[in-house]
Parts: C-alpha cells; structure tokens; sequence
DNA sequence: ACAAAAGTGTTCCAGTTACACCCATGA
DNA sequence: TCATGGGTGTAACTGGAACACTTTTGT
C-alpha cells in the first residue's frame, strides 16, 4: 500500500481479499558485522514501534502470505522464513476498543475513521514469522501508512505496540534453539564463506563466544558445512579457507529425524 | 452443542459469539498400559474420521479457547495442553467448495445446508493443540452432530478428514521432541508413581526401549522426577519405590534456559 | 520354593571442553 | 619485519550406552 488511494481501497475493500481477524507479524532478524538487529517500524501518528505485518490473503496459502509480506517490507525473496507460534492470548489484543483506536491513529492520515464493525477494528490474532537477512542488503521500502522504519539491536528495543515484545522474545528463542538444526545462515552468508564469518554470525545469534576449533568440528561432525578447497583472499591476513551449507545433507537429516517437524 | 436447537442457533449465529475463519484442533492422545492413541471423532454422515475440535469464541483468549474445547470433549480441564502449529496451506484448507460440502453432509442432519456466504462456508485455518490424557479416564462426550468416536493407535489411523493426518504427525513429533523439557506424564500418571510406570509411558510415546538404570538416572539427573521415600504394593513382587515430578526445578529450567519459550 | 517384577553399579566409548602456538599475507 | 587474523591438534572430562545379577513379595 504505497498510494493514499490503496490505502483507502484496502479499508474499504480489504475484507473481501484479506481474512479478517488474523494477521502475521514478522520479527526480521538483521544481521551484519558481530550485530543482531530487529527490524522495526513505526506507523503514522504513533510513538512506540511495531513489527512489520500484515494480513492473508483469501486466496494464498498462509506460506505463501508469510513470503509476500516479507516481500512487501524487504525485497527479499526466497529467505529463510519460518512460523513459530500463535499469539491470541494478550490482553491488548483482546480489546477491540484498543485495537480500534490504533488503527484510527495510523488512518487519520488518510482522513478514515473506522467503525465499531469495521473488520480492521476487530479482535485480530497474530501469526508470528520470524526470518534471518544480512540489514546491508535489505531495501526497506516503508509503506504509505509507515512513517519510519529502524534496525534495533536486541538489547535495545523499547516497549512495543501490542505484544511485540513477547513476539520477539518467543522468536529470539525459536531462532537460538534451531541454529543447529535449521540451516540458518544460507540466505545471510554468501554461498561460499569463511569459518570466521560463519563462527561470528552463530556468536552473535546466540550471544556467547565459542572456541574456533571446537566449533569448526561441531559444524562438521553435525554435516551443517562442508570445506572447499579453495581460499579467499582477504587482505593482508592469512587466507581463510571457504565453506559451503551442506543443503543435502541437512534434508536428509530432516527427514530421518523426526523431532525436527518444521 | 448437544441439542438440535443449539446446533441450530450454532449456524445461525455462531459468527456473533466465535471467530470465523479459525479452529482449533485437538490431537488428544491417550495413554493407558503401554498403548498411546489418539481420539476420534466422525460427524454425522461422514466416512472419514477426524480430529475433535472448536472455534475461539471471541470474549476467550486463545489458551481459554483449547482448554475449554478440550473440557468439552473429554471433561477434563487442568490438563497438559500445548499450541504446535498453525495449518494454512493444504489445499483441501484452500477450497471453500469442500469446506461447504464437507460441513453440509454434517449439517443435513439438522436440515440446514450452508449457503456461499456463510460463515462456515469459508475457509478456516486451524491451529494445532495436542494434549495427553489416560483414555480409561476419559468421558467422551459425543456433541449432537457426531456420531461416534474411537481411539486409535497411531500405526492404525487411516486416510482423515482434511489435512487432520498431517496434523497429528506434526503434533507426534512436538510431543516426543519436548518429552524431556516438559513435565509430560504430570497430567497423565498419579501424583505419586513409580518408575516402571513412568519408564512404560516413556517407552510407549517415543515408541522405543530404554535400559530401566539409565532410563532413571536420565531422569533424575534433569531433575524432571524426584524419588521419594515410600513404595508401592503391587501384590505378589517386590514393591516398586514411588516418585514424583519436580516441578519447581522444572520452572527453573523453563526461566534459564531461553531454549524453550513453549 | 517359585514366579514375577523391581532394584542396583560399573565399564566403555563418544562427544564436548579447554587450551596455545605457528603460519600466511600485504603493507 | 611486523601486525593482524586464521589455521591447527591433543589431553581431560563428562554424559550416554551397554550390560546381569540380586532382592522383594505373595501364593
């Protein structure tokens, strides 16, 4: 929804292509550099933060809405992008009172009041995505009804609109606990990278140092990576040799593994 | 909905008091005496079983939701009860046309049949629950438009209603990858019991043996059970000692370990 | 005394942790 | 030649797996 007139349409008329009383929100994970960020936005007229999101629509399977949103915010297709619970609990999303006047905040930029039956103001769960990008690649293109867009590090975000805080924390913990299982990193590191790329990405996510011998074995042993024989240059350094995601590998142990269903 | 009349006002004006466009569904499995099964349910004039389920009325929360569904099947409430996934992408789930067709054969029973536009009519993503249950505890109490139930074991359960197959696979595979971080069994066994018990439980819902020593100093070791002082008269053999489950030491864990947010 | 079921301890192996020195590169 | 960063191996430890005989109890 980039034009005043999308948005007005999409009030309008969004119940007949969007399922009301659901929505996905998606906690981007951006990371660069020995940083983990979050990806924020903050729509018209509001103070505090929220993730980016958005609805499904009456015609796409829910993974193909996830994707589209995605696409939407970032650009990025193809990620690595991955469901991970149900948020329907919180007190702030069951007020539809609540719910109504954050949005009237955000569409009074477009001269819209909604209704107490306005789908928009019902009571609306949330289907929490969370997905993994290098934040240097992505191309935030903020919507109409967005007026501005950041990456925070973790450590740092301030109280968010509705639940968000509990949707992070949920996704920050899925993300920790599937590192080793999921091949995260595939659609962050280049095709071929270093151990020591790769070495400060899983430091950073999981925010404690590892020895570098021992976590080269780790990666090996579990068949996340495989080694090249070829190297790359890097200045006036040692060349570290490169590596590559194992990607069959990894199938096949989702497969024969039955405690990985996701 | 146990009457013709409340089935009735159900179709007329289910959309005021529930959610449209999402259930919640139930994979129910019930332990007893080395046998882990699943409940099922088949509505009126269908061939295919299913999974129990309901929808999230709009003045509950979510978990208020599952656990009041749940009461009302097995009238049991207190129980082990845990979101796993949310379905939105088999196709069947896409088809606003089966998801007509199938509801109508159900509702001919009451002489109603759905028309495009109902609420019932629509497709509706499902969000999984599972739950754990002694099925000799369990007082199914078939609803007006159902038939029957049955439990099934896992290896017999045939081609379901829907996506429910690939749900319950989904939730067999939660359920044995979070058997040793949550108090499994708590809900399940008697507040005190003893280890060849516990250790059967373990055996039959992960479908493999374990040695009796090791298997218990696993458990003591996590410090998920905890030995107490008294035994068990169990006729003519030597008397078992009795345990219980720690649960505090389990909140523990829950609060360090940022592993599981579930 | 016997049948049935439960209790118990040790060894071995594999996987994880801890740890420090040498090498390659470009300026 | 020097500064920087990357490469590499071994020893100690810990957790998990394998394994069989003894004890209790009631009939």
């Amino acid at each position: 929804m980039n034009t005043r007139q999308e948005v007005l349409d999409f009030v309008k008329n969004g119940h007949t292509r969007f399922l009301p009383h659901l929505s996905i929100d998606c906690v981007i994970f951006g990371y660069h550099a020995h940083q983990l960020k979050i990806l924020l936005i903050r729509h018209h007229g509001h103070e505090k933060w929220s993730l980016p999101g958005g609805y499904i629509a009456r015609d796409e399977t829910l993974t193909q809405a996830a994707h589209r949103i995605l696409a939407e915010k970032t650009q990025i297709t193809d990620l690595f992008l991955q469901q991970f619970y149900v948020f329907g609990d919180s007190v702030v999303r069951m007020s539809r009172i609540e719910t109504q006047q954050t949005h009237n905040t955000t569409f009074a930029k477009v001269g819209v009041t909604l209704g107490d039956n306005h789908w928009l103001s019902e009571r609306t769960l949330s289907i929490g995505y969370y997905a993994l990008v290098d934040y240097l690649d992505v191309v935030v293109t903020p919507e109409f009804l967005v007026d501005g867009f950041c990456w925070l590090e973790i450590k740092e975000i301030p109280p968010l609109e509705y639940d968000h805080n509990e949707i992070i924390a949920k996704a920050l913990a899925t993300l920790r606990s599937q590192i080793y299982q999921q091949p995260i990193g595939y659609s962050l590191l280049p095709e071929k990278f270093t151990l020591p790329e790769i070495h400060a990405l899983y430091e950073t996510i999981l925010g404690k140092q590892f020895d570098r011998r021992n976590f080269r074995k780790k990666l090996l042993t579990l068949g996340l990576i495989r080694q090249l024989d070829e190297q790359k240059r890097i200045g006036p350094h040692r060349s570290p040799f490169l590596y590559e995601f194992d990607l069959e590998n990894y199938r096949k142990a989702l497969e024969e593994g039955s405690v990985l269903a996701f």
